[in-house]
DNA sequence: AATTAGATCTCGACT
DNA sequence: AGTCGAGGTCTAATT
């Protein structure tokens, strides 16, 4: 990974055209040959890019260029679509070198397909006697997270977040709709479950009749473990 | 903006729970306070990050922390949601602070907005005779890029997209069925143009009776010059 | 390889 | 401040 400070002006040109205008940037060039232009605010995404398979060449500045005071040209072009990058460089305040090795990779948890099957595994902790009729349901407009029947044999569709907001109650919503016009299946109750839940979205699911419930992940995960000892 | 090298391991906690074991990174602290970590790989998308407002706590290791080999401890904190992000640093290789400025910004090209303008100037590149209406014609579903009219003065409906898909020509279809349901526009005829169609919205859209379209913005911008250096 | 759906989406525009 | 749509979306899973 090389990482260089530098003035410079930097245009794309590919699946459109954009200009960076001259000012002191990050240059960070990784060892793929990909290349990110960051300033210094703004979230994680470069102010401009390329991304592998690519490959950078340092040319010289052309005489119109070096009488503008550019002292570098680096040209980053990608490798199949030819999406170019064309970085001039102005004056170098920083330039490093360091050998980083392949990382291990991002580990993810929590997230809600973990929720999902934790819930649908221990689908009691939301009543006794509630069993589970099937994960990712489908219906018309798409998959239910999770159907199940409450101790009466009636119906339930479950919903779940990581964080409830409004929209999740909506989409719960659409296929209470639906599926209470399925013969085979009303009353369908609702439940929206989530490891946190916004007060709107609770407000909003109340109102609907539908109930909210707060997830613990990690008393579900637990739950889980303490089962998985009896064996 | 400060630049470290470090072999650390980061542990993501907010919307999802994430964990990067041990392994040299990048750790990019922007001047808001945010924090990118990457790694010599990969696109543009950090391995893990914290985007603003949000705070950095530099903090000793605790006893159970500095056994571990652990010289210094990051937490950044979101100001609002509360997500953090804790770093654990074993090792710095390099530390260093730049003054980058304020950037000017980005300005870009050739987007959805850009085509839609340069296809309105020049409609008659659909077909002789053919008038623009209006850009951004309302209906009670949403704006129509372009209502036109053909050489019979019959009124046809245009969205653009950048990249044509499925959902763009669903789209069109709902403007068109509510357009011919009104007496002062009826028959409207549809186009889906776009820079590149898929086969299976072309397919879909010629099902419908929907003229498919690709555009050149590259030719267009030249009928746009050509035009301008009449003047 | 191609398509689909989710994302700690991000980003801008508009209400 | 929220909502909506587009993105050089990116990314991973699935067909």
């Amino acid at each position: 990974m090389r990482l260089v400070i530098a003035r410079c002006s930097v245009d794309y040109e590919g699946r459109l055209q954009a200009h960076l205008p001259l000012a002191t940037r990050l240059l960070l060039l990784k060892a793929d040959g990909s290349l990110l232009v960051h300033s210094d605010g703004g979230s994680y995404k470069p102010l401009n890019w390329m991304s592998p398979p690519c490959a950078l060449a340092e040319l010289s500045p052309d005489p119109e260029e070096a009488a503008d005071g550019v002292v570098q040209v680096w040209v980053v072009r990608h490798a199949k679509s030819g999406d170019a990058l064309r970085v001039r460089l102005h004056e170098i305040l920083h330039d490093s070198a360091h050998e980083l090795g392949v990382d291990p990779g991002l580990v993810k948890e929590g997230v809600e397909a973990h929720l999902q099957a934790l819930l649908a595994e221990h689908i009691h902790t939301l009543g006794e006697g509630w069993t589970l009729v099937r994960r990712e349901h489908m219906t018309a407009i798409g998959p239910v997270d999770i159907l199940a029947r409450d101790a009466d044999r009636g119906h339930v569709a479950i919903e779940i977040k990581r964080r409830g907001e409004i929209d999740g109650v909506e989409q719960l919503t659409r296929y209470l709709e639906l599926m209470n016009r399925d013969p085979a299946l009303r009353p369908v109750q609702g439940v929206f479950a989530a490891q946190e839940i916004k007060p709107q979205a609770r407000t909003l699911a109340q109102d609907r009749g539908i109930r909210c419930v707060t997830l613990d992940y990690d008393a579900l995960r637990g739950i889980d473990d303490a089962e998985s000892r009896l064996f």
